[in-house]
DNA sequence: GTCTTAATAT
DNA sequence: TATATTAAGA
């Protein structure tokens, strides 16, 4: 549809969302049922935000292909019978840098668990309240709010849709993997003559992005060979090298943020919790080097200062997630999609099914690196209790201390890796990151890790990068190295024993 | 000849 | 706005 019949919303809809910055909010609502959009639509309303909205999926998503970059959120609403609408939060999840939370009637623990392993950050059980809608908006956007940079940023009325063209629904169907069909015509229908003119599309990004990313291991990011790597016929070197430039001018762009940011990372290679369970937090010592060696792994403390903390599961963060309990919920093996984790891991009698805003908040929480609104000491814990800030629907969380920063570009990842990535868990399954680290490099070697039965060399999948290569992941040279856990063979620690002594307390 | 970058055209 | 093209220097 052109024009929402709904979208009439001309008053202001300017939001306060934190740090005395006004936003603008708007909002894709997607519901195939039109009286369940039309309700939804109008709280929208209520909340003040500005409203698009669609009955079609297909639409939906030529929509946010047009203009993403106009959207603040997307809210899908998903059927448990259907599908559809969770192919549609993982594509919208996978594809744009877009926060989609689910709305849904079902509100059990399987389809709820499903939305968000599909990619939603969050979900809203109907019927959906106005406060409600904006808590669940609020922590959303706050999440995603890396990318509002990249947003204009004048207030101009945005009502106008001139923009989108008409439709054509022949085709409007919803494909997850469409590899085939990712080179369009400008003008599709037409036998024209004209040039073609190439989109690129997600799809072929993603394609290109691996391609850089496997040559920058080796510094041989040119046209050239992307093109090769990628394998497409339509594509010209031409073609690469205009995105290229694109693409590296983004990736500045990003940089300059980051250092805008201050950003930093630590590096923790091995921790062996048990060889340093006498070591307490914030004392004296144990806060004071590049390295910091995390004795009881409690993120509030230990790493109050990241804005991230990466455990890889595969190298045994399982293990140390189920020590600290520390929920997670992502992709363990890419093999098997739809592994869900985490629990079983949690074999304390007295662990409960945990709440999963709750959990969602404290992962927010955690990936974000902010105190927990009004959480104060209280630690992570695998009990139901609510965080204040769910049981207070009633008002917004203060400000964050710091405001809150996804701190690594889509770029950077491989797209299997992001899908584990962007699960709303924050804790999230990334491994070979940063191989350039010092912390992780110098322990090369020592200890093959097995993970999911096979035994591997880390030096295997490892190799230096230097500044040239982090930068062409986004990265400034100087940020390199990440926090990596492991404690699947806790009685060891790969750490020389000079480390050892530096950390020991 | 190719690559990078900037500027400009479409 | 996004992509393509062109030009110039390395």
């Amino acid at each position: 549809m052109e024009e929402s019949f709904l979208n009439k919303s001309s008053e202001n809809s300017v939001v306060e969302v934190d740090d005395n910055t006004v936003h603008e909010l708007q909002v894709l609502a997607i519901d195939a049922q039109i009286f369940s959009l039309q309700y939804l639509c109008a709280v929208l309303h209520k909340c003040n935000y500005k409203v698009k909205t669609t009955t079609s999926a297909a639409e939906a998503l030529e929509i946010l292909r047009a203009k993403k970059y106009e959207f603040n959120i997307v809210l899908v609403d998903v059927d448990s019978a259907n599908i559809n609408g969770f192919k549609l939060l993982e594509i919208i999840g996978l594809e744009m840098y877009l926060p989609v939370i689910m709305v849904t009637g079902d509100g059990s623990l399987e389809n709820i668990m499903k939305g968000l392993i599909y990619g939603a950050v969050d979900y809203i059980i109907k019927p959906v309240g106005v406060q409600e809608i904006k808590n669940t908006i609020w922590h959303s956007v706050t999440l995603n709010k890396m990318w509002d940079s990249e947003q204009s940023t004048d207030n101009e009325e945005t009502s106008d849709h001139q923009n989108l063209k008409p439709l054509d629904h022949s085709n409007a169907t919803i494909t997850v993997e469409d590899d085939t069909d990712n080179i369009r015509l400008d003008d599709a229908s037409s036998s024209c003559q004209k040039k073609k003119r190439l989109a690129w599309t997600p799809e072929l990004d993603a394609k290109f992005v691996k391609a850089v990313q496997t040559l920058s291991k080796s510094s041989m990011v040119h046209p050239k060979r992307i093109l090769k790597i990628m394998n497409e016929p339509e594509l010209t070197r031409e073609n690469i090298a205009s995105h290229l430039q694109k693409y590296r001018i983004s990736l500045k762009k990003r940089k300059a943020e980051m250092n805008q940011q201050g950003f930093k990372i630590k590096s923790v290679t091995r921790c062996s919790s048990t060889r340093r369970s006498n070591c307490r937090n914030g004392e004296a010592g144990d806060v004071n080097a590049d390295r910091v060696a995390v004795p009881s792994f409690n993120p509030f403390h230990s790493f109050e200062d990241m804005n991230s903390i990466f455990l890889d599961p595969s190298r045994g963060g399982n293990t140390v997630m189920s020590q600290h309990r520390i929920p997670y919920v992502g992709l363990l093996d890419p093999e098997k999609p739809y592994q869900s984790v985490p629990y079983s891991c949690l074999d304390d009698p007295n662990f409960q099914t945990p709440d999963f805003r709750s959990f969602s908040y404290y992962n927010y929480c955690l990936g974000m690196n902010i105190q927990p609104h009004n959480l104060g000491s209280e630690p992570l814990s695998g009990t139901t209790s609510r965080s204040p800030y769910f049981h207070d629907m009633g008002s917004e969380p203060s400000t964050p201390s710091s405001t809150p920063f996804f701190p690594f570009s889509n770029e950077f990842f491989a797209p299997e890796t992001d899908v584990a990535f962007q699960s709303p868990f924050a804790v999230a399954s990334v491994p070979n990151l940063f191989p350039g680290s010092t912390g992780l490099t110098r322990n090369f070697g020592e200890t093959e890790l097995a993970s999911n039965g096979t035994t591997k060399s880390r030096e295997d999948t490892v190799s230096e990068m230097d500044d040239n290569q982090l930068s062409d992941h986004g990265l400034p040279g100087s940020l390199r190295i990440l926090a990596t856990y492991s404690s699947q063979q806790p009685e060891v620690s790969c750490m020389a024993e000079s480390d050892l002594a530096h950390h020991a307390c």
